[in-house]
DNA sequence: AGGCTCATGACTC
DNA sequence: GAGTCATGAGCCT
C-alpha cells in the first residue's frame, strides 16, 4: 500500500502554502496558487489546528503527533526562508525520486543560504558534466522547494533560468537573499 | 527501441 | 543577441 500522506497548510504573508507529510518526513511543498491568494479560508485547514483532516483518499484521519511536531519545525523553517534567513531544525524529508534526481537535489541542499550554482556546476559536482539539462529536469521535478534550494541553481553568467512554479517566486527567494543575477533585459 | 521535450551551455556569426 | 547544435534523462508510445 501506498504510504498515507498528511496534508496541511502554512499562512504566510506570501501566502498559503501546502505541505504533505509520509511517515518518513515531507514530501512535498506547494507554492500558494496565485489565484486562490485573495480568497477567504473558509474551508482551509488552520496551520494551527490539531482537527482531523482528510486524506488523499478522503478518508478523515488524525494526524499523528509527530507529524504535527514536524509541521511546527516546517512552519517555523518556511518562514525563516521567506525571509532570506536559513531554516533551522527541519524535519527529515521523504524525497520520491529517481537516482540522478535524488542526487541533483542532494547537490542542491548544498548551496547555503545567499548562494548560487549553474546547472553545469551542478552537473559537474554529481560527476555527471554533460548533464547540464537533465540537471534542469530534476531541478523542476523538486518536490520541496525552498528547503532544497532550486531557486538557488542559475544558468550561465548569472542568467535567471526557469522555475517551476513560476519565474517571479525564484526572483522574489533570491532578491530576499540578497543574490544578485542578470535581469532579463539586461545583456 | 525510438522519438520527443527540456529550468543548459558552448559555439558561431 | 539570435541561431544552432550536442547532450542526459525522463516520459511517452
Amino acid at each position: 500500500m501506498p504510504n498515507q500522506l498528511f496534508r496541511l497548510s502554512i499562512r504566510t504573508p506570501d501566502g498559503q502554502f501546502i505541505a504533505r507529510y509520509s511517515s518518513k518526513g515531507l514530501a512535498e511543498l506547494k507554492f500558494p496558487s496565485f489565484d486562490r491568494r485573495r480568497r477567504g479560508n473558509e474551508s482551509q485547514i488552520s496551520s494551527t489546528s490539531s482537527k482531523p483532516v482528510r486524506d488523499s483518499s478522503r478518508r478523515l484521519l488524525p494526524v499523528p503527533i509527530r507529524i504535527l511536531r514536524w509541521h511546527r519545525a516546517v512552519e517555523a523553517g518556511l518562514k525563516n526562508s521567506l525571509a532570506g534567513r536559513k531554516p533551522k531544525n527541519l524535519p527529515p524529508l521523504d524525497l520520491a525520486g529517481t537516482e540522478f534526481q535524488k542526487r541533483v537535489w542532494n547537490a542542491m541542499r548544498k548551496i547555503s543560504a545567499g548562494r548560487t550554482k549553474s546547472y553545469g556546476e551542478i552537473a559537474h559536482a554529481i560527476g555527471k558534466p554533460k548533464a547540464v539539462r537533465a540537471v534542469g529536469g530534476a531541478c523542476g521535478a523538486n518536490p520541496v522547494p525552498i528547503f532544497v534550494p532550486c531557486h538557488r541553481v542559475l544558468a550561465a553568467n548569472n542568467k535567471i533560468g526557469g522555475f517551476s512554479s513560476g519565474l517571479d517566486w525564484k526572483r522574489m527567494l533570491l532578491a530576499r537573499e540578497g543574490i544578485k543575477f542578470q535581469p532579463p533585459s539586461a545583456g
